[in-house]
DNA sequence: GTCAACTATTTGTCCAGGACAATATGACTA
DNA sequence: TAGTCATATTGTCCTGGACAAATAGTTGAC
C-alpha cells in the first residue's frame, strides 16, 4: 500500500533529501565519501538520485542519532541490524506514569477527541501553571522519546502539537494582561519552528504576573534586538527543542548576547539547551520550567521588581 | 543605540549568516568570488567572518531582489547607491484602499490594541469567508509589500501575523466540524514556516462544509503520504508563502505527487505558486482563494460529493 | 574502584574553484 | 504587438582537501 506510488520514481536530489532528513547537504557528501553509504543514484549529469528508500534509512539514522548512537557505527550496519536497533527495546527509565502512557496510547491512535477532552479536564482540574510544569512538558518529552522509539512519526507528533496549540491559544486569549513585569519577548532562532515552549512559557508568565510578549518562531537576531528596544522589555527568552544542534544554539546565543543592551536579560530555555555545556556569560540557560521560576525570582530580587526601560 | 552593543565584535561565522539572511553559503561563497561582495574577514584559520554591517546590507540586498531588482546590478551598487533605491518610491500599484492603509499604518506602529479591536469587528460584520477573501489575504500581501519597501521589519510582520494567528484560532476552536467532505489534510512542506495561509484555508473549508485536518506547517513528505492515508483524505493542500523559492516548491510538488496515491488530489495554494510557470502534472495549482472554491466545486461534481476513501 | 588528565578518533563544517542547467534579458522577425 | 532564438546571468551541484570541536579510549593517582 505505501510503495503503491513509487511506480517511476525517479530519484530526489541532494536539496530534497536536505529539506526531508535535516542532514545537510555536506554531511550526506562527506558520509557518502567515508562510510560508502548512502551511494545514489547519479542523473546525466552527474548529480546525485536518492531512492526513497535510502532517504527512509536516512531519516531512520537520524532518529537512532538521536538516541545516542554514532554514525560511524550506524553506517557500517546494513539494513537488517539497524532496523534490530531500532525497536523499542528498553523501558521507560523514569517512572512509568500510567496516565502519560495512557495519552501517550491516544496520541498513537490518533484520537483526537478523547485527548482534547481529557487536556481539558486536567487543565480545569490543576489550574494552568500544574498542567504546563506537571502534564504538559512530561507528555511532549514522551512524546519526543516515544518518536525517537520509532513509536510514532512526526504525523502523529504534528496532531499532538496542533491540540496542544489550540489549547493555550484560546486559553490565553482569554487572559491577556494589560501590564504587569518582567516584560518578556518571546521568540526562537530562524530554524527553530517549535512554537509550543514558547506558549508554554508565556502561560507561566501570564500566570505570575509577567508581561510576556509573544514574536513566533523565528526571528532573525538583528530584528530581536530591534524589537527588544522597541517593545521595551527587560528579557528576551528563547525556547530550543531537542532538534536544534547545541553547537549551532550557542553560537547563536553568543551573536544575540553580543547584539543586545548589556541590560537586557536573555533566557534561554528548553531541551535543546540541555545540551549545552559550557556557561555562556550573560545568558541564563533555564532547562527546566523550575529554572524560569527562579530566573524570575532572581531578576525581581535584582532590580526591586521594577522595569528599568 | 542600536549599535552600541557592537563593541567587541569579532563577527559572524557563515553558517550564522545563512541563518540570518537565508543566503545558502553557496550563494555566499559565489557572490564574494564573482563580484566581490561581501568579503569578510577570515579568522585564523581562514574562515569567514562577516560584520554586522554587511548582514545588514545582505539582508537589505535580499529584500530589493523580491522586488525584481537582480544580485548581479545590485552588488556593483555602493552603500548610498543601494540606500537611494531601498526608499519606498512607487506609490502603491493596486487600488488604494484606505482602510488597509489605515491598518497598515496600525501594524507600523505596533498598535496591537487597535489591530485586535478592528479586526473583530471587521469579522463581525462580514463574516468569516469574507473577511479573510477581502480582509485579509490583502491585507498579509500589503504587509509583505510594505516589508520588501523596508517600511517595517519582520519583527512587525511577525507581531501582526500573531494577532491574525490568534484570532483565526480562537474563531476556529468554536467551530471544528465532525465531519464533512472533502476531508483536505493542511500542511506544509519542510521549509515553510507560515501557518497564517493554513488557517485561511481551513477556515473557508469548514464554512463550505469541508473538513479540514490541520497538521501545522513543515511535515516531510513521507509523513504527509502517510497521514492522508491514515486520516482518508480526499486531498492533500499545501500552502507556499512568497518566501519559498518557486524552483523549490515545484520540486517538492513533484516529489510529492510521485508518492502519494493518485486518487488523492493535490492542491497548493498561496503567493509562493504564482512563480510556478509550468503547470505540474496531477498537481492543482491554486494561486487565489476564488480557485480554492473551483477546486472545491470542481471535486463535488466529479465525485458526487462523497469521500472515495 | 573512582575520578581526573591526556591522547586518539570521530565527525561536521569549512574552503577553493570548476561546471552546468534554469532563468532572465535582449535582439530580431513576422 | 507578439513570438522566437541567441546570450548573459545566477544559483546549485560537483570533487577532494583540511581542520576544530566533540567523543571515546587509555593511563595513572588516590
Amino acid at each position: 500500500m505505501t510503495t503503491e506510488a513509487t511506480h517511476n520514481a525517479p530519484g530526489l536530489p541532494i536539496a530534497s533529501v536536505e529539506r526531508e532528513t535535516g542532514l545537510s547537504k555536506d554531511t550526506l557528501r562527506v558520509w557518502e565519501r567515508r562510510y560508502g553509504f548512502p551511494t545514489p543514484d547519479r542523473d546525466a549529469n552527474g548529480e546525485r538520485l536518492y531512492t526513497q528508500l535510502q532517504v527512509r534509512q536516512l531519516a531512520q539514522i537520524k532518529r537512532l542519532m538521536d538516541r545516542g548512537h554514532r554514525p560511524g557505527r550506524l553506517l557500517a550496519l546494513d539494513a537488517s541490524a539497524l532496523a534490530a536497533l531500532d525497536t523499542p527495546d528498553e523501558a521507560n527509565p523514569g517512572a512509568p506514569d500510567p496516565q502519560l502512557d495512557d495519552w501517550l496510547e491516544r496520541v498513537k491512535s490518533h484520537d483526537s477527541d478523547a485527548l482534547e477532552r481529557q487536556f481539558h479536564r486536567e487543565l480545569a482540574r490543576r489550574g494552568l501553571a500544574r498542567f504546563v510544569v506537571d502534564i504538559c512538558a512530561p507528555l511532549i518529552t514522551r512524546v519526543g522519546e516515544a518518536w525517537s522509539r520509532n513509536e510514532l512519526g512526526i504525523f502523529e507528533e504534528h496532531l499532538f502539537s496542533q491540540h496542544l496549540e489550540k489549547l493555550f491559544r484560546t486559553t490565553l486569549a482569554n487572559m491577556a494582561p494589560q501590564s504587569g513585569s518582567p516584560r518578556v519577548l518571546l521568540t526562537t532562532l530562524s530554524g527553530e519552528e517549535h512554537t509550543l515552549g514558547l506558549l508554554m512559557v508565556e502561560s507561566l508568565l501570564v500566570v505570575e504576573g509577567a508581561y510576556p510578549v509573544l514574536l513566533g518562531p523565528q526571528t532573525p537576531i538583528n530584528e530581536i534586538v530591534r524589537a527588544a528596544q522597541v517593545k521595551a522589555v527587560d528579557a528576551v527568552c528563547l525556547s530550543f527543542s531537542t532538534a536544534y544542534a547545541p553547537t549551532q544554539a550557542a553560537q547563536g546565543l553568543r551573536d544575540l548576547r553580543q547584539m543586545l543592551p548589556a541590560r537586557t536579560e536573555l533566557w534561554a530555555g528548553g531541551y535543546g539547551v540541555k545540551g549545552i555545556r559550557k556557561p555562556i556569560e550573560g545568558v541564563c540557560l533555564v532547562p527546566e520550567f523550575q529554572d524560569l521560576f527562579d530566573c524570575l525570582v532572581r531578576w525581581r530580587i535584582e532590580t526591586g521588581g521594577k522595569s528599568a526601560n
